[in-house]
DNA sequence: TAGTGGTCTAGACCACTCG
DNA sequence: GAGTGGTCTAGACCACTAG
């Protein structure tokens, strides 16, 4: 028996489901550097048995942690360590601020305005809203550390911006971190980019020349209910990165 | 018994799997308009009745149609249909004449050239060879109708690229596919997208004026295994659209 | 409280890969 | 052929949402 690491049973009272736990567990195996990029994880039916848990609860960790971009496996041949390059790619909703913090930079907004507005046709679509209807518009510069990189207007239908402020965003920092604490969760998004040239008013909220290409992204938020959220256009200067990881899949499960 | 529609039990013969079946016959369901947006499907328990199969079965079905955003759960509620600005929005790996056919577009490619080439510091480090070491260059514009709207300039690591040539290459009418037939098949991809003005060669390639603020998007495409397959450097121009999707699920804020 | 999805189990068989 | 992941089943209980 091995002394330095009992496999340790999952905790059977807490929170967590067992496969999340497993999942965590196996995350922190790799991150500590016991497997290499590509090298092979023991079989599920092993990992079944070493953690005491059933083979479908394995299969349900490793699933999480392949959607995660840390782990994949193939048919006859087993469950392998992404590489590096791949693993740590989110490809999930974060925001601006946990985005930018995960990479290592401080975070910072500049709020230009708060203002109400109202829905134009193409907006009102999107937000499945009649033409008119009463938006709330949040402007702001995006900053890492203090400097600009991008500008974000957003617009909300007013149901779901009532009561924020400049200063109850300026506290939370986030504009998803406020709506999450009035119970607003964003579930998913869609986004469409582009590039676009700088033109005045960009040029100068973002202290470049003007004429500059900046990566253009609208994307509409939509809540747990799929209630549209907020459709927002940003723009980036060309030093912000936007990265994502793909996967082909035809297969599922 | 219901006349109009037998729930047709799975053909037990074939290659698909059930839950794959099953999958597809509820989305036919959802594309015939049976359903709405947001409309709850029948519950778990109901469906594996209907179509006699296991419920887990069911939740397979369920999953892989959420993955393809056709589908969301929500805990104690039920399964519903996304709306449909989010059905259909593939957050796959396809290569650029999929893609374009998808969007109604017929694809095209001018080959601009086909070349040895060897591996700068930064493409070694990505495609996991040596500087220096041989690599094939395929730099392409892509068109769309016709017009051309993109800049491909890709780098395969040589022996991926042997026997690849001009005439192979327009016949198969896309790189991805080409490299199928050879038994190499694109499983993952990362990419990293920003803003860039187009230079006097861009500017003439894509028919621009040199200026243009154009998509930049770099790729780094892995094999099943996980080889680096191909470092594809695009600039697309600003009609082009990238679209993804992308879902919160179940991560820390 | 009833109904829904979420987790977990134990066991069976199939499909693929590789020596 | 031995070992791996992939599919499927049947049943149990938990956690959440609603009327």
């Amino acid at each position: 028996m091995p002394a330095t690491k009992p496999p340790a049973p999952p905790a059977d009272s807490a929170a967590a489901p067992r496969y999340r736990w497993l999942a965590d567990e196996l995350l922190q195996t790799i991150e500590r550097g016991s497997f290499a990029d590509n090298q092979a994880l023991p079989s599920e039916r092993e990992l079944a048995e070493t953690y005491e848990v059933s083979r479908d609860t394995v299969r349900k960790a490793v699933r999480y942690l392949e959607e995660r971009g840390v782990l994949y496996s193939d048919h006859g041949r087993g469950t392998f360590v992404e590489p590096s390059i791949v693993r740590n790619m989110s490809r999930f909703l974060d925001s601006f601020s946990v985005d930018t913090a995960a990479r290592g930079g401080l975070p910072g907004q500049k709020v230009l305005a708060i203002e109400p507005a109202a829905a134009s046709m193409a907006v009102a679509g999107l937000l499945g809203l009649r033409p008119g209807e009463a938006l709330l518009r949040i402007k702001r510069t995006r900053l890492i550390n203090g400097q600009p990189v991008g500008l974000q207007d957003a617009l909300l239908p007013a149901s779901i911006g009532q009561g924020i402020d400049r200063a109850a965003l300026e506290a939370a920092g986030s504009l998803y971190r406020l709506l999450q604490e009035k119970g607003i969760v964003p579930a998913e998004a869609i986004e469409n980019l582009t590039a676009a040239a700088a033109d005045s008013e960009d040029a100068e909220l973002l202290g470049v020349p003007r004429g500059t290409p900046l990566l253009v992204c609208e994307r509409v938020t939509l809540s747990e209910r799929r209630e549209p959220i907020e459709y927002c256009l940003m723009k980036y200067v060309p030093s912000y990165r936007y990265s994502t990881r793909i996967n082909r899949h035809s297969n599922a499960l």
